[in-house]
DNA sequence: CGGCATCCTTAGGGATACTG
DNA sequence: CAGTATCCCTAAGGATGCCG
């Protein structure tokens, strides 16, 4: 093991949120469920079937994400009918939609401009359709090029 | 295989953008690479350090990332010095920050607290940062929670 | 219906060593 | 400095089949 991997540790993640994040849920099967539950998607077999995704990895990502605190697991057993299991979406997992948003518009317009868009978002008050935007703390609307990106204090940066 | 293995073809994406940006973006090492090249980078071996990946995972994503058209190669040869290389976002790429951003910011909340935010994004005419934020096309600024999604024309949905 | 066990294949990714 | 070649390990993910 080189002195770098080991600086790196065995769980890596490097200090950058980002690598975190993608730790996490950056795997696209992760990802699609939680596309699925933010559409309100609840049952183990629409999950699986929705995503597009065997059972085994369903049930697999989907405890991973109840672990990870993502997802809810309520199990309810009307009296009489069979029981049934929910998974229900977390604030944290409901977080994550600006960033499904992000790959979403961002997919729409370079990888899949045939498809018409998934997930239409909705501002639950006046109707509107939602987007993921840029803005400044003086409430300027930015464009990607209109920024200036450099690294923030969470990031280790290496002399060139 | 099975009938609905074969539908989803050799190559999936199953017609949703967010599978299909997973599907060229997803992976780690791609995205950090990404994170620097947002961030000015543009050497060979700067990307391989600061992204704490190896070289043959940077040389073959790089590769990759050109060949999507998210990098431009560039190779400088000023007279009398040695040829340089230079890898630089493309439009395309660049559009990728929002998404980049979105990770970030949730990262900072709920995956890595400890670290400091990576990737600082200021706007680049009055220098307040930028953050990614959630508004309809009336401008109304939308919570995650003050949000309807619901499947857009281009996600297959399936009875349940 | 909502899973778990098992086995298999492929892609992600590192280590090491070598080249222009 | 900017890679390439090779080898190897692990994680992602599907197929099949069984269980409460």
């Amino acid at each position: 093991m080189s002195d770098l991997a080991a600086e790196r540790a065995d769980w890596s993640t490097d200090g950058c949120s980002i690598a975190a994040t993608l730790d996490l849920v950056g795997a696209r099967s992760t990802m699609l469920l939680m596309r699925e539950a933010s559409l309100g998607t609840t049952r183990f077999s629409d999950f699986a079937v929705r995503a597009q995704l065997s059972e085994p990895m369903t049930a697999r990502r989907l405890k991973d994400l109840v672990a990870s605190g993502l997802l809810e697991r309520h199990t309810y057993r009307e009296p009489g009918s069979r029981g049934r299991d929910e998974y229900r979406l977390t604030a944290k997992g409901r977080d994550l939609v600006p960033a499904l948003m992000a790959l979403r518009q961002w997919g729409d317009r370079y990888a899949s401009p045939e498809a018409g868009p998934t997930l239409a978002v909705d501002h639950a008050d006046c109707g509107a359709p939602v987007q993921v935007e840029l803005r400044c703390t003086e409430g300027h609307r930015v464009g990607p090029g209109e920024v200036e990106v450099s690294p923030g204090p969470g990031l280790v940066r290496t002399a060139s």
